[in-house]
Parts: structure tokens; C-alpha cells; sequence
DNA sequence: TACGATGTTGACGCGCTGTCAGGATTTCGC
DNA sequence: GCGAAATCCTGACAGCGCGTCAACATCGTA
């Protein structure tokens, strides 16, 4: 049974749904049908990771919150790993926008940037209806980390924007590589914590993460040319 | 069959293992064959994780390359999981000593301990025989972290040292949750760079770390006390 | 040597995986 | 509208890994 047939007694158009966007494609029935099959297999999988973890959760788990046959699922992802990717990137393209805001308001002032870019980051972690809030947030010891395009895409874009900085405030000896891999990985640990509780106050912690990265960017600078 | 006899044709000790150390109780055949079984167990483990990584090994793939029956397993470890933990706190048993030598020999010098700490944990990542080593470098986009009370214990000792240095620095305002949480996010983020190629110059990167944490630190303690 | 204790073995039931032939539904051409 | 074709859903199935356990083998001890 698909999850339209499911919601038919709810609230899906179901009379007219001839006549829509220009470029869109989704008056077919089998469109709207495979969109939210899609949809309802995500879902899914968002609540079934959160509650039994990366690790614990199977498949069927996922298909059997759902209204699908086993079969289907496989029509949809190759398996919960893709599921799993699926939600990841959609969490990434989420905050993709919050990072360029950052970015835009802060104008000239790498300050601004760093403290807002940390801000936003740590915000999101904590709020947004992201799979990895909640797996993070699990009491495991073994846990699992995501590298997807869409993520090493993210990176990069950052990467770029800390390199026009570092251009701009004449950090020439500060290999941007390195630094890219600082910010990642202080944002990561200390996104971490913010997670279980060990660290409390977002603002606080992001003004530190930022003065850290520019106190410690100078300081390579510094030293590493002479 | 258990590894023992099917070790006997080479090296093992089979004669007079009666009177050993003092406290030491490998003298009973049980206790050698034990230990033993357990040594193979976590050899294969190794190995078999290095080829497959740890979602695609399981407990038959770690058993087969060994001489035991799969029941066998189960009186060494629970899972495959447990396995790993125990492969994974060796290393972190090997590398405590190294940490320990640099704080040593650093003596009151806080950028020589951040040095020779950085380059210590990056020529263990890229040198030992480690599962984390091999995992890391392999080229998957879901990738696996532990936090064992052996990690969690390695990172408080960190923490301690880096207290002890802040104190006598004068560096109060510096959250030292923040501060370990930063350092210990930067030595992933490069040390996972390092694995994979991205980066080659390990003692540059060891200085670039140092300095960066160095400066940082000062950079927060101004800011934060203004 | 004999007997209890301890460890090993591999077959078993269970659940999950990914597939596929058969069936249901939608789309398209007329 | 209608029938054919295309598309997608379904659920049963074979294969496999998991963890267990009764039967067996080996060791420690007297």
C-alpha cells in the first residue's frame, strides 16, 4: 500500500491536481506517490535512528513504520546507510544558508564572521530536527561519523571563505588547509559537548571558538615567517 | 581447535612453563590457551577490520581467520564492537606513555609540550599498528569514532596537563573544557588530514597546531577578561 | 588413573538482507 | 472511455550472520 492510498482520508489533493507549476512535474499521480513514499521512508528513518541509533536500527525497522512492503524500500535507497546520507545532506542544505548569512552580514570583519559562523553552527546543532542532533546526543560509545559530497562541499565553501580572509588580513603563511581543519575540528569537538551538556552557553562558546581561530591564525602567522 | 596446538609447531612454550613470575599466573595450559585465544581473536580482528572496515566485517569474517568455532567467540567477547574497543584501547594504552614523555620532557615549556604532544599523537596515528589508523585511511564516507573510558580517561589527563599550564600562564579566563575540547578537535581534524594524504608535513603540522593553540589561548584570555 | 571443572565445538532457531515473479495501479494512445 | 503497456508495489524466498546451548574434549587435581 503506498502512503498516499494511507493519507487519502486526511489532507491530499486529490481532485484536481492537474494544472501546477510551470516546470514542476508533480501532477502525475505516480509522482506524487513516489514523493511521498520518499518522504514517509525518511521520516521514518529520522525517528527509528533517533531512537535505536545508527548502529541498531535495521531496515525493516524503518519499512515497518511505514506503510511500504519490505520490497519497496529497495526501490527507494540501497540501504539505511543511504537513508541515513539522505537525511545527513538535507540537514547540510539546511545550514548551507545560515553559513552564507553569516558570511554576508558580517561584511570585512573576520571577527564578526567567526563569531556568527560558530553561533549558527552551534545553534543548528542544538535545534535543528537533524539526525545527527540526536544520534550525538546518545549515551554510545561507538559512534558514527558522516564525510558525504554534500558535507566535503560544505568544507570547501568554507574553506573559501576563510581563505578570502586570511587574503585579505595578509595571513599568507597560514597554510588554509590547516587552518580549515582547525575550525572544523574545534567546531566538531565543541559542538560535541554542547550536545551531551558538559558546555552550556552557546554564545560563550562560540566567541571562544572565534577568538581562538583568530588569536590562533596571527600567532602561526607570526611564527612561521620568521 | 584452540590456537595453542595449532601454534605448536612453531614458537610457543610447551615444555617446563612451570615456575614463572612471581604474581604471574600463564603457568596452567588453560590460562596460556586463554590468553592465547584472545591474542588471535584480537589479531584477526585487526587485520580483518583494516580489510573490511568495521560495518563490513562481522563476527564470522573475525572467527574464520582463526582456528576457533564461532561458539568460541562469545567466551572472549560479546561482539564485534567489544572487539574494537579492546583493539582500540591498546592504542590509546601505547600512546599514554608518549603523551607522558612529552610533558616530561617539556618541563615548564608550554609551546614545547604542545609541539612534541602534537607530533607524538600524529607519528603514532601515522606509525602504529592501530585499527583507528587503518579505518581512517579508508576511503568510506561512513566512518566510525570511539570514545572509551580509555579515550575519555587519555582526554581528562590532557585536560589536567593543560590546566596545570593555564594556571601557571596566568590564562584564567580560558574555559579548560573549551581549551581541551579545541586542542583535541584540531589533533583529529589534522591527524585524519594527515591519514588520508591531504596533508603531508607532519612536523609542520604539529607546529601549526602548537602555535595556533598557543595563540588562541592568549587571544581568548584578553578578550574574555576585557 | 579417575573425576570434576573448565573451555570448545558446531548445529540450531531467529531475524535481517536483497531479490524477483506476480499482481495492482497508473499512463498513454486511440 | 478503453485496452495495452509501463510502472511500481508486494510479500515470499534463499542466503547469511547472530547468539545460544547441549554434547564433547581437555585440563587440573588427588
Amino acid at each position: 500500500m503506498q502512503v498516499l492510498r494511507a493519507m487519502k482520508s486526511t489532507s491530499v489533493s486529490t481532485e484536481k491536481d492537474r494544472a501546477d507549476g510551470p516546470e514542476g512535474n508533480q501532477s502525475g499521480k505516480r509522482e506524487q506517490t513516489k514523493l511521498a513514499n520518499r518522504a514517509a521512508i525518511l521520516e521514518a528513518g529520522r525517528q527509528i535512528f533517533a531512537e535505536l541509533g545508527y548502529e541498531g536500527t535495521t531496515v525493516r525497522d524503518i519499512i515497518r513504520r511505514t506503510e511500504l512492503a519490505s520490497g519497496t524500500f529497495y526501490n527507494y535507497f540501497k540501504s539505511k546507510e543511504e537513508v541515513f546520507h539522505a537525511l545527513h545532506d538535507d540537514g547540510v542544505a539546511r545550514f548551507k544558508p545560515l553559513l552564507r548569512a553569516a558570511r554576508q552580514s558580517a561584511g570585512q570583519d573576520f571577527q564578526a564572521f567567526m563569531i556568527t559562523a560558530f553561533e549558527a553552527y552551534f545553534n543548528f546543532l542544538l535545534n535543528d530536527q537533524s539526525v545527527d542532533r540526536e544520534m550525538a546526543a546518545m549515551p554510545e560509545w561507538t559512534r558514527v561519523r558522516f564525510d558525504t559530497p554534500e558535507s566535503l562541499a560544505l568544507f570547501d565553501e568554507l574553506k573559501d571563505d576563510i581563505v578570502a580572509f586570511a587574503t585579505e588580513f595578509q595571513l599568507d603563511h597560514v597554510d588554509p588547509e590547516l587552518l580549515t581543519a582547525s575550525c572544523v575540528g574545534i567546531a566538531q569537538e565543541i559542538g560535541d559537548r554542547l550536545l551531551r551538556g558538559r558546555i552550556k552557553d552557546i554564545h560563550a562558546a562560540a566567541r571562544f571558538a572565534a577568538y581562538f581561530v583568530l588569536g590562533g591564525s596571527q600567532r602561526v602567522q607570526s611564527e612561521m615567517q620568521a
